[in-house]
DNA sequence: TTGTACGCGTTATCAT
DNA sequence: ATGATAACGCGTACAA
């Protein structure tokens, strides 16, 4: 026999259709004893009402969609798992989607997936998360959404963020404390307010320590392992070469891992390296990679739990800590080999 | 205005609603000038079906599921990014399912969610792939399947294969032929025949050489990093050490490296290692992985082609090629090194 | 070749 | 508090 309808469940519990679909959607107005007998019913017969007959009638689906513009993003599968956990047991599914049309287009191609796809709820990635016209759209289709990135100015609902500038001017308080004084800086992706925030906290910090933070310090990224490499390259060969690097991302720093590999550096012993993340390929590398963790699964997590909550919440932005791994690729700097070597050891 | 609907095309039209919905669907038996005039109005509205709708009364929903066991497999990205490139300008949205429970649990699972979301078609990835009773599934809910991993004894519709077995003996006769002779192996998860091949692959070119190929020599992992580091540990530890190293996956060879790292070993002057699948960690550490590379974004591009082509191909199993990618983690064998080192170096 | 009437499984309106 | 009836937008027998 075929799945219980809710017509069944209405003639065996002897109510009509409405009445069911009132237990289904937990209405306020309702006998005792006529939803607790629906509800008996509903248990007896497994019965699960169908989603898409549902969602014809709400004009929406169910449907959690998660929506990016860089396929590769190895940091895609974090979020995803982070996703999926919050949505076990749930009655939505994880969509995902791909926007890889430039930032004008952008707004349509989204608007286009919204009107027909009508997931529940949206989780943006940065960049996507900083256009807040895609976050407009949302709303306008009566979508909720939840975005993934660093803290905006104007507090503004359904941001999940690290303290990304804080961070950063701690990863070099840090360097500072070891001895370093030339420290170094690779940027990540120009259009994401997280590597902007990353950039200014180190520039904060060099300032706040009276360091240089002169361009030479400064190499362009794009978030991407090769990038990291070339900036690296960069970073290494002026005079006096940077005695630490700090990146905006661990595959960036995982480049520069690699840039130092390459030109016969020793890590940590002539140069230091922290990244940002905690992404997989941190502790995979070596040295293990020094980095700030932000807890990417957990956060995706908290927006889930937040997109299918029963009510909205209100809650405007969910902040989460970030906190610094010391592992492989930092150390103090050697006397011998610092321009002021006056600082010993410093357990940070 | 809202978007129109199909009794708006069909008024706009002066034809019913079936005749449109025979366009939509290229029904054969419609006259050209009906067909043209209906084609032209949808053009000219830019009317899109509902898939909410199509998929209440076709009794499936527009999705492609990408079907896993393991939340944090690096391998989902490509695959997801080759899915994505398919289903581009498609009508199809790609969901994304997380089977976490045993074996036996599974096949429930499974049919609930087919049952539930009632997806177009499903990509199963390993070892999920490999319990027919789970494709079986799919066909008796009207919903397509591929399945990625290695070819299955015996030919069946839908499988994504690579020449495992033959790739893994490809790789140990080029370490044959670097002067290497103590080859080791690390496995992978046992419950994934593409593992148990590649395994196999290994054992038939050490026999085939008449090489040892003790149990000293073959160390089990899991198809994790942990697992990698752990086996080689193990495999380093044995006397005379093995000069090379073969792992069944990327991670366990990274992980492979680290240990080595970490014991002083020199690559690849003291230790040659190979890995398998050319993830995006093999380029990244140091020095660059040598390593079979499996084309997964192909191969997911084409598993999602299969699936949401107009009319199911009957095509058994998709064979993809591999191809050995030499990079900085193997050398020909130290004369000094070897026990026997009659061999000298030869460019494979 | 085209149209009519109904089904898909649920929610919403508006009575009672 | 509950129910009859109409949406929701499209596909399919079956008739014409």
């Amino acid at each position: 026999m075929d799945r219980p309808t809710i017509i069944d469940i209405a003639r065996l519990a002897g109510v009509s259709k409405k009445t069911v679909s009132r237990v289904i959607n937990n209405s306020p107005l309702l006998s005792k004893p006529t939803r607790e007998k629906v509800e008996r019913i509903i248990a007896e017969t497994g019965f699960v009402p169908n989603p898409t007959a549902r969602a014809l009638a709400l004009k929406r689906n169910f449907l959690i969609a998660l929506v990016h513009d860089n396929a590769l993003d190895p940091a895609l599968v974090e979020v995803q798992a982070g996703m999926l956990a919050a949505l076990k047991h749930s009655e939505f599914a994880l969509c995902v989607h791909f926007l890889d049309c430039g930032p004008n287009a952008a707004l349509r191609a989204f608007g286009d997936f919204l009107e027909y796809h009508r997931p529940s709820g949206i989780l943006l990635m940065p960049p996507l998360s900083e256009q807040d016209e895609l976050a407009g759209l949302t709303w306008e289709f009566g979508c909720r959404c939840a975005r993934l990135g660093a803290k905006p100015q104007t507090e503004s609902p359904g941001w999940i963020v690290t303290p990304d500038r804080q961070a950063s001017a701690d990863a070099v308080h840090r360097l500072v404390l070891a001895g370093h004084r030339r420290i170094a800086f690779i940027s990540g992706r120009e259009d994401t307010r997280c590597a902007r925030l990353r950039e200014l906290g180190y520039l904060d910090a060099m300032a706040e320590h009276g360091l240089d933070r002169g361009p030479a310090l400064i190499a362009a990224g794009d978030d991407s392992f090769e990038s990291g490499y070339a900036a690296a390259e960069l970073l290494l060969e002026v005079s006096p070469r940077p005695s630490a690097i700090l990146a905006s991302n661990d595959e960036m720093a995982a480049g520069a891992v690699h840039a130092a590999h390459k030109s016969g550096i020793k890590l940590p012993a002539e140069l230091s390296v922290i990244g940002f993340d905690d992404a997989p390929i941190a502790s995979r590398i070596w040295p293990p990679l020094t980095t700030i963790r932000v807890p990417l699964m957990e956060m995706a997590h908290a927006a889930v739990n937040q997109l299918i909550a029963p009510e909205a919440s209100e809650s405007t932005t969910h902040d989460f800590p970030v906190e610094l791994i010391e592992r492989g690729t930092t150390a103090p700097l050697h006397a011998s080999a610092g321009e002021s070597g006056a600082f010993a050891f410093q357990s940070g």
